[in-house]
DNA sequence: CTAATCTGCTACAAATTGTAGTGCTACGCG
DNA sequence: CGCGTAGCACTACAATTTGTAGCAGATTAG
């Protein structure tokens, strides 16, 4: 899956994305009761975003009788992740490192966190495979691991 | 400082920023000859690009002669951090972790790598820390200076 | 003073985004 | 079995952003 580079989410499709994440499917009515802007938003408006977000690839829909139920064709983290690369292709040159350096120089990480976060993410994934394969040994080497 | 989150780079803006990053100073002359575009721009093409480039603060510039001499305001990685750390709080919530998921994920880092290049960071600032400070656990809780 | 440089200001069409209206269709109801 | 209504697709449109420039005005080399 080559994952073309999906067009970036403006605002309004941002928060609408973000009910979607947040519930397993929703209808545009849903969605429209949820979202929270200045000055409510009309059906048509929710729904023209729904459809571009489908055109854009981020949603996708089954049918409910005569309604849409609308589901993220990707988890957030997921996306957020794609958008981040291509920030590191585009800015970066390509290169993981400096993004990290500018992310602890801007203090949005620290490496300490860095580094727990990767064990915590190496031991889940490590343990999803564990499910099927009881081979277990290499743990989360390193130190102090907490918060 | 707390870095009013700067419009996004369009794409020859970034293409522009990439030659400001590669050189100390350059002169928008110097940019028009060293972009790779389809179709050679135009100087004034240039020139408006370093103007909002200007705008939206990501160059500045000095005056020698009569010819401006641009340069970054800051360093790319920066620049890619702020990016990120917006991609953070619009998309995953301001969970950094969940976007950490995400890259593993979507192979764009291993745990692994991220240790290392945690450990490699960290070392590098505690050099240049102690050069002046010799203060070296506690990471440096420097969070008022304004811009 | 004049021409060559350079910069700022203005222009403009194409694409994106926020906001809807309109029309068509399948159902539930009487 | 015809109607009103819920729900979807298609069309519209102004504001903003982006790529591309032209042109007027200032400053400097001669």
């Amino acid at each position: 899956m080559v994952r073309k580079e999906k067009s970036p989410l403006s605002d309004l499709e941002n928060k609408v994305m973000t009910i979607v994440w947040e519930h397993a499917e929703v209808t545009a009515e849903q969605v429209r009761s949820k979202i929270k802007l200045d000055a409510p938003p009309k059906e048509s408006t929710i729904r023209t975003i729904l459809s571009r977000l489908k055109a854009k690839g981020y949603v996708q829909h089954r049918t409910r009788g005569r309604a849409y139920l609308y589901s993220a064709t990707e988890p957030s983290h997921n996306v957020a992740a794609d958008a981040v690369r291509g920030i590191i292709d585009r800015i970066c040159k390509g290169s993981v490192e400096s993004l990290l350096v500018g992310m602890v120089n801007r203090a949005v990480v620290s490496p300490e966190k860095l580094r727990e976060l990767a064990d915590r993410i190496e031991s889940s994934q490590k343990e999803v495979r564990t499910s099927k394969n009881p081979t277990k040994k290499k743990s989360a080497r390193r130190k102090g691991s907490k918060s």
